[in-house]
DNA sequence: ATGGCTTGAGTGTCAAGA
């Protein structure tokens, strides 16, 4: 059982990408953030002929999250529940015996902004729910693009990104609350080469510089972790001809 | 050096990403 991650930036301009990407890796649960589709241009057709089932929330633009999966997906529900928002930043099904929670976590732009106070609301909020929603559903994986990179070693330079966005206390705090509540950094689970990231700036050459953050993760709750025999960036999307600025993460259960 | 790319909107050039 193959679970994968991927902020795929535009899945308009992703999709023949991430049908390639799925024809080669055959993952059986996908997540993919920041679709930036409306639900009724979703490619639904082009994903099931790749033998894909797919639940989505989009919007015009901005934010836009999706599940794929080749196992049935029932349960579909999008939100935060109790925290209104127009963003489109969750959605949850359930597959495979697991519940699926698929977030865009918002980026927060600076420390002290409007939207870094949205972003801790949106954790809170997040945090709370999910405490629930795992007594529900022990059998959980929260798999997204956190926007979030939780300790130095996740960053190339941690004295330059100390404090900043992506790196604050407050947001690495929220990241260690939903590791309380009981799920396991699937990458963390294994021994790992330094310098692994998910995302790297399109400018100043980050990716050949391998200038880039952690911050795609997928967390697991016990019986999942347990199960989980290994998990991996694959890099070489990066190098894709019109890359996302994000590569996937795949998590895969024995 | 606060830019550097990329996307979407929309047809100017800007917002947003991280």
């Amino acid at each position: 059982m193959k679970l994968a991650t991927w902020n795929v930036n535009s899945l308009k301009v992703r999709l023949p990408q991430a049908l390639e990407w799925l024809a080669a890796h055959q993952p059986d649960i996908v997540c993919l953030q920041e679709t930036k589709l409306e639900d009724k241009v979703f490619p639904r057709q082009e994903l099931e002929a790749a033998g894909y089932q797919a639940a989505f929330s989009g919007q015009k633009t901005y934010n836009g999250v999706a599940i794929l999966s080749r196992l049935p997906l029932t349960d579909v529900s999008a939100g935060i529940p109790d925290f209104a928002d127009e963003q489109r930043r969750l959605i949850a099904a359930s597959a495979g015996g697991m519940r699926i929670v698929c977030a865009y976590f918002p980026n927060g732009q600076s420390v002290g902004s409007d939207k870094y106070a949205y972003k801790l609301r949106w954790l809170d909020a997040l945090i709370a729910w999910l405490g629930e929603e795992l007594a529900r559903h022990p059998r959980l994986a929260l798999l997204g693009d956190y926007n979030i990179a939780p300790e130095a070693r996740d960053v190339h330079d941690p004295q330059a990104w100390e404090g900043q966005v992506l790196c604050s206390e407050p947001e690495r705090a929220a990241f260690r609350r939903l590791l309380e509540l009981g799920l396991k950094d699937a990458f963390r689970l294994f021994a790992q080469p330094d310098k692994i990231y998910s995302w790297w700036d399109y400018r100043m050459m980050a990716f050949r510089r391998n200038t880039g953050l952690r911050i795609d993760h997928i967390l697991l709750s016990e019986p999942l972790a347990g199960a989980c025999v290994a998990c991996a960036v694959d890099k070489a999307a990066r190098k894709a001809e019109r890359p996302s600025d994000h590569a996937p993460v795949i998590a895969e259960l024995g």
